[in-house]
Parts: structure tokens; C-alpha cells; sequence
DNA sequence: ATGAAAGCGCTAACAA
DNA sequence: TTGTTAGCGCTTTCAT
């Protein structure tokens, strides 16, 4: 293993003063002759030159990465979210420090301290805490912070938001088009924003047609901990079953998101309920897999790709002095595929 | 924004020298009196101090940072092993720096490189690459490396294997012993180790049964760029259809990865082909959602998680010094579903 | 038990 | 155009 060879011993080597190869190495705009600038890039090449950020970074104070904190990469909302955050960065020499909060408050915020603590000055963060009081203290730190999916209610962090009840108001208004009087809401527990706001959409939705909410068809989780993806399906699965134990079934079902919509349909296919002769069903979040299945998943659909850019682009903003920067609210959109019929 | 507090402001608040509060808030061993480490834990307390591990790291030459290199977490399958990486990395304080190559050797190469740049001492790499310049010069300059999922043949490049041919022998073995005689084999490009391994298991086990490989049931698509989880969905569908310009229909199909099966069933399903009954299907991977269809998917399991644990542990092993490790070959399980039916 | 001082690799006034 | 010097925040020998 051969030594890590400095800008120092490149001075040496060249017969110069390392500020010179710093202007070089650094493409530092600083004239230096061309000679000079030769003669210590074929040297640097020869020998192997690597930067070393970090001392770069102690002088400079700057840094080229940003943090993202989602609840899981496994669920496919957010590693769409987090891949159009990447390809921002990467198009501007970013990169991105991802960390998975599991839905841990707790871990959220040894993330967010890890993160400063490298001096990471802007992060992404889809929160799952209530506990304001680090995330506060870092802001006044100088911490920048985009807040996406789940809102945060800080002075100073901006939001890219989803208007989710509004995406529960269409696909139950949808339902309701179809012909619809009996419509279940499954859901994983209503401790987050946007779940809530979807429900609230759901239950305007109903009283608007003047269609009185049964408790009974409104069926929610109890909370769990853990990497969520697959207990958002099992989740599905589970409530469903509970349908069966009602006098008569819903004849359709809104679920509140995609990958517990999968769960829905897995357990009413196999309790041999025809999708969608027998029941309809609408998704939320419109991800990839939902257009994999057959039948294929009608579905809300959040652009989550571009939220991830446009988080990118609001944070680069922030953190490069931008000001009175705006919350910008994502329309949803409703994707019609192939999971609900007219009620006959 | 306050201004960020550093050991030397607290060492003049309490009165010391900036070395006895780096000895207590830096937690080392070395002795300090009980009274003078309780002020300064106090004092850090009360002025928000946050350590600048960029300084500390300059000093050190440690950090707590680990790279790990995929094509894209957008693919269950890598999302999982990246998972199993970070949990370990949590338990020992280590930091992930995560990187999508996004099937661009380009990219994988500028992201090796950042990774040194900034002093990361260990990558996990799942290489697209075959041009090993760069991973050899770096290796050289101490870097650690495990691979995973492709083979990477470099002296001092460990691997965590997983037996791929065996896994389409037993694919290719399984849909045999059912009775089927023509069967598809559908994949990406050949252009990856693994992909050519699964590839060699379905002839060998065809060949060890008497049956020569019709070429024209041996369908690989083009290569393509970007990102490829729809890419390998699209691909399944695409050389599905192809099936239909021959003679006769195969009675199975064995895809490269669950992915492309999805693709597969889905665009079998678009024809009226009823699986299991019309058509048997088997994917490889078992990645969560090859469960969450219906039919679930009859598939090959590849231990993603475990293998992103393992891949930790072993590079954690390289690390520290430790030597003389021995690659690692996971064994491959069939897991029996619903999409094969014995052939009549 | 505490402090002084050097220095990790780099950049950036300032000087020459 | 090039060099000198100081110092970013931290740890760590070596002294006291």
C-alpha cells in the first residue's frame, strides 16, 4: 500500500511551493504559467495525486454534499424520490448522504446530528418525529432544510407538498362517479400528515355526496415499527380480512397507498373476490409496480421523481443565500387503470 | 445563525486548555478530574457544541464512513442489500455513502473516485465495469473493496458470491421434473457475469436432460442505459411478445431476474394466457413483491439482505486488518409458488 | 491532571 | 507569476 501523496510532495518533487500546485490541482482561476501548470498536472498524473477533500473541506468550509432522510429506500415512493435527488446532485457535483430513519424518531435525529456534525449544511428530510427541538437547533446552526412528503412546521424550512386530501377527495369522488355507496378506506395508522389529509379527502368526499361515513368501513392499523415496505402489504392483507367479518362487503376499497392496495387485492383474490367485478379498488402514490400487476392498479399518482428534483432545486436555492423562497403544493393526478368498475 | 461553537471557545469559557476539553468531549481515556470533565460536559451542553468531525477526521485519518456502489436502489433487489448494509453499519456507528451507478461504468468510475476523495476507506461495489484501472490504483492507495452480486477478479478484492449457474440449473431442473420439455429462457443483456451464469445453468440443465437448447427459445434483449427497473419490466414484456411469432408456444418460461417475469406475466396475461395453467413461469431473485402478486411468483431466493450484512462484516474484517478472508458462495433455494403447473 | 505545541492537507491573504 | 505564512478544528505527544 503505497503513501497518499499530498500537494506538499508534489512541491517538492516540482521544485515549487505548494500554493502553486494548489492553484493548479485546485483549478483555481489564479494565473500560473502555463509551463508551471504542465509541468505539475504530468506530475500530479505520474505520481498518483489524489485530493483530499477533507483537508480541502476544513479550510474551505464547504462541502459538496447534501443529507436525504426517508423512511425506507425499500418503499418504492421513496427511491424514486431519492434517485431524483441524486441525479440533480450528480448533474452539479453533488452527493448525497442517505439515511433511513426506519420510522424511528430516534434514529431520525442521530441522522440529522451524524449529518451536521459532517458538516452537511442541507438536507432532505421526510419526517416521521414530532420532536422539533434538534432539528430547531440545528436550523439556528445554519442547517437548511427541505421538508417533503410529511410537512414540518419551522420557521425556515421550506416544503415541497403534496396535496394529499385532495388526492383522497378524487379517488373517493371517483369511486363515487363509478357508482359507488360502499366504499372502504383502508390504512396504515393516521400518525402522519399526509395519511390523515388523505383520509380527510375521503371523508369530504363522502359527506359532499351526502353519503354519511360508516366507521366500520374505515379500517386503520395498529402502528409498527420496522422496515415498513412489507408490512404496508401485510397490512393490506390483514384489514381486508376484516372486511369479510361486515354484514354485507364494501363494494369497493380505497386504500392509502399502493403497496397496501397490493395487499388488499392479494387478499381478496384469495378469498376468490374478482377484481374489478366484484370489488373495485384504488391505490395512492402511483408507483411502478402498481401498472405491473394485472389487473393493473387505478391509482393516485405523486410524482415523486420530481419531488426529489424539486427538492433538490429548493434546497440548492436555500442554501445558496436564496430568500423567501415558496412552498410549492404537488397536484395529484388520478391514473385510470384497470381495478374499478361501474357498480352494477 | 449562530456562529458554530469549537473546543477552543469552551476551553476558553471554562478556563483550560483546548486539549483537556478534546479529552472529555472526545470521550478518551485519558485521565481528567471529575469535577473539571463535568464543567466542561456542562458548558458544551449549554453552548450546543457539536463536534466538527471534518477536523477530527484531518487529525485522525479514521472516519466512519463505508461506500457502497449499486446499479440502483430502485431495483428491489439492490434496495434490500443496501438495507442489510446499513443496519449493520448502524449498530457500529458507520455511515453509508450510497452511489447508483446507474448501469454507466462512467459513473461507477466517478463515484470510486469521490468515495477516495474523501477518505472513504471501504467500498461494498456491485460493478457494471470491466475496466479495472482505477479499482486497481485505488486498491493499491488502501482502499477496501467487497464485491457482491458481479464478480470483481482483482487480488485483494473479496467477494460474497452467490452460486447463479446452480440457481438456473435449479430453475430450469424444477420446471423439468414438471414435465416441461420447451421452455423459454428470457433475459437481459449477457453482458453481466451473473446473468451468463443463470444462462449456463438453464442449458446445462437442459443438456443433462437429454434436451438440446432451441435457440429460438433463448430470448436476450439489447442493452440499454438508464435506469432499469422499468427497463427490466419493459424487457420481460417486450421479448414475451416475440414468443407468439413462433410455431408454437413454449410451455414455461424461466426468466433472469423477477422483474423481467413480472414483465413476462404481464404481457402473457395481456394475451389471454392463463398462468399457471397455460403458461408456468419461474423468476430468480424472490425479491418482496414476486409474493405480492397474483399468482405469487415461483422463484429462485437470493438471501439480498443477508448478503448486504455479510458484505458489511466482511468488509469491516478487511478493514481492520484482518486477512487471509476466504470468498463466500451463497447457496441458491427454489421457492415453490403458484405460477407452474405440471405440464400435461 | 493539565497545558503547550505541532501538525493532519489544504487554501488564501499578503508579500515579493 | 510565485512564495510565505497562517490557520481551518481537532488530537496527541511531550512537558510540566
Amino acid at each position: 500500500m503505497k503513501k497518499r501523496v499530498t500537494i506538499h510532495d508534489i512541491a517538492r518533487i516540482a521544485g515549487v511551493s505548494p500554493a502553486t500546485v494548489s492553484r493548479v490541482l485546485s483549478k483555481s482561476s489564479y494565473p500560473v504559467s502555463s509551463d508551471m501548470r504542465k509541468k505539475i498536472e504530468r506530475l500530479a498524473e505520474e505520481h498518483d495525486y489524489i485530493p483530499n477533500m477533507v483537508g480541502k473541506q476544513l479550510k474551505t468550509h464547504k462541502n459538496m454534499t447534501i443529507g436525504v432522510i426517508v423512511p425506507t429506500i425499500s418503499n418504492p415512493f421513496y427511491s424514486s424520490v431519492v434517485l431524483g435527488i441524486e441525479e440533480m446532485a450528480r448533474r452539479n457535483n453533488y452527493h448525497v448522504f442517505l439515511c433511513n430513519s426506519l420510522q424511528n424518531p430516534k434514529q431520525e435525529d442521530e441522522y440529522l446530528e451524524k449529518l451536521f456534525e459532517n458538516q452537511v449544511k442541507g438536507v432532505v428530510l421526510s419526517s416521521i418525529s414530532f420532536n422539533r427541538a434538534l432539528l430547531t437547533r440545528l436550523i439556528k446552526l445554519g442547517l437548511k432544510v427541505i421538508a417533503i412528503d410529511q410537512p414540518i412546521d419551522l420557521q425556515d424550512v421550506f416544503q415541497i407538498k403534496f396535496d394529499y386530501r385532495k388526492g383522497g377527495y378524487m379517488a373517493t369522488q371517483y369511486l363515487l362517479d363509478k357508482g359507488h355507496r360502499r366504499i372502504a378506506f383502508i390504512t396504515a395508522p393516521l400518525d402522519r400528515p399526509s395519511r390523515q389529509s388523505i383520509f380527510d379527502g375521503y371523508r369530504d368526499a363522502l359527506q359532499d355526496a351526502g353519503i354519511a361515513v360508516e366507521e366500520r368501513l374505515v379500517n386503520v392499523s395498529e402502528p409498527a415499527e420496522g422496515d415498513e415496505t412489507r408490512g404496508e402489504f401485510e397490512n393490506g392483507k390483514l384489514l381486508t380480512r376484516r372486511l369479510f367479518d361486515l354484514d354485507e362487503l364494501p363494494t369497493a376499497v380505497f386504500a392509502c397507498n399502493d403497496m397496501t392496495a397490493l395487499g388488499v387485492i392479494n387478499e381478496l383474490t384469495a378469498h376468490g373476490v374478482k377484481i374489478p367485478e366484484q370489488m373495485s379498488v384504488v391505490g395512492f402514490d402511483n408507483i411502478d409496480f402498481s401498472q405491473m400487476i394485472a389487473p393493473p392498479l387505478t391509482t393516485i399518482h405523486q410524482p415523486s421523481y420530481e419531488m426529489g428534483k424539486l427538492a433538490y432545486n429548493m434546497l440548492m436555492e436555500l442554501m445558496g443565500g436564496g430568500q423567501a423562497e415558496i412552498d410549492i403544493v404537488l397536484q395529484p393526478k388520478l391514473i385510470e387503470r384497470s381495478t374499478v368498475a361501474v357498480k352494477k
